[in-house]
DNA sequence: TGGGATTATATGGGCGTCAATGGGTATGTG
DNA sequence: CACATACCCATTGACGCCCATATAATCCCA
């Protein structure tokens, strides 16, 4: 499986450490396993994170926006100029910048969302908050989210 | 045969490991044959089941909407977190986590139920008055059960 | 074709490995 | 020196891998 999937919650020791979770890491290229980058999430707030080699799939979606419109620059100023890269050490833990952790109101615990091509880390509750929305927003129209699980190749 | 047919009981023993039917994993492809995705059904209280080749097309799917949209997020989270890979052992067992457990009220046996190109997961009994009552809803709905059966081609 | 032999499946349990976590110490940078 | 971070080692519990058994299914040959 190459593909960042299902839900994680690991402790944050003093130090400051999380481990991320060992289905993460080995999504990760072997090339770059010791690396990762984070950046605050657009629309909630989160963490997102990825493999160094997603960023030029960032960089493809920001370039598909209207060159001129005011969201491009938003979007490539919040994004580009904010990414972080942290590295992850030997027992595969890794630091959370202090300001990213203030962002998502994290601070003892760090709930890993698998999103596909990248995760999202959430304080655990407002985590959970957030799937029990956006489940209610999908179950509004039911049909689409059954549809996208059991339509047919 | 290619698809998941067929009802079977499984004992889940101390361990918390459970047979994936033998003719369940025999339709699983051979080059991903040791996992499998899990994943709360939607409209019942039962997980349903089924191999990564599935989970990939999904991903595929949800990269084609909109990746700033509202949706987007919606459908990555209650998709991809919500989704749980495990591995299947070299007799053909795997662990149903605990909180799938928890949500489809089974604790010492698991009923599968094909459905074509997924399965289902049930508490027996509960598994067993799912049957009763879809068999029920049919013959009222459909005036003719018969009809639909016996109908050739 | 009957019945013993072989294979497959479901199930049980021992044990080594790995993941998550904690902490001590060295290195480094202001 | 104070603080932060990287490296190393230790602990615990969960999980994967291996081996064993019982029952069921299949095969094969006289």
């Amino acid at each position: 499986m190459d593909l960042f999937v299902s839900k994680y919650i690991n402790k944050i020791d003093k130090k400051g450490r999380v481990s991320l979770p060992s289905s993460f890491r080995n999504i990760l290229p072997k090339a770059n396993r010791n690396e990762i980058i984070l950046y605050k999430s657009i629309k909630t707030p989160s963490i997102e994170g990825c493999g160094v080699g997603r960023l030029k799939e960032i960089a493809k979606r920001i370039n598909n926006l209207d060159f001129f419109s005011e969201d491009y620059d938003d979007f490539s100023t919040s994004i580009f100029s904010e990414i972080i890269t942290t590295n992850i050490d030997k027992e595969g833990r890794f630091l959370i910048p202090e300001e990213l952790k203030l962002y998502a109101s994290i601070k003892t615990e760090a709930a890993f969302f698998g999103q596909g091509h990248y995760f999202q880390i959430w304080d655990p509750k407002k985590g959970q908050k957030n799937t029990e929305d956006s489940r209610r927003r999908l179950l509004k129209e039911k049909k689409s989210l059954r549809m996208m699980l059991t339509q047919q190749k």
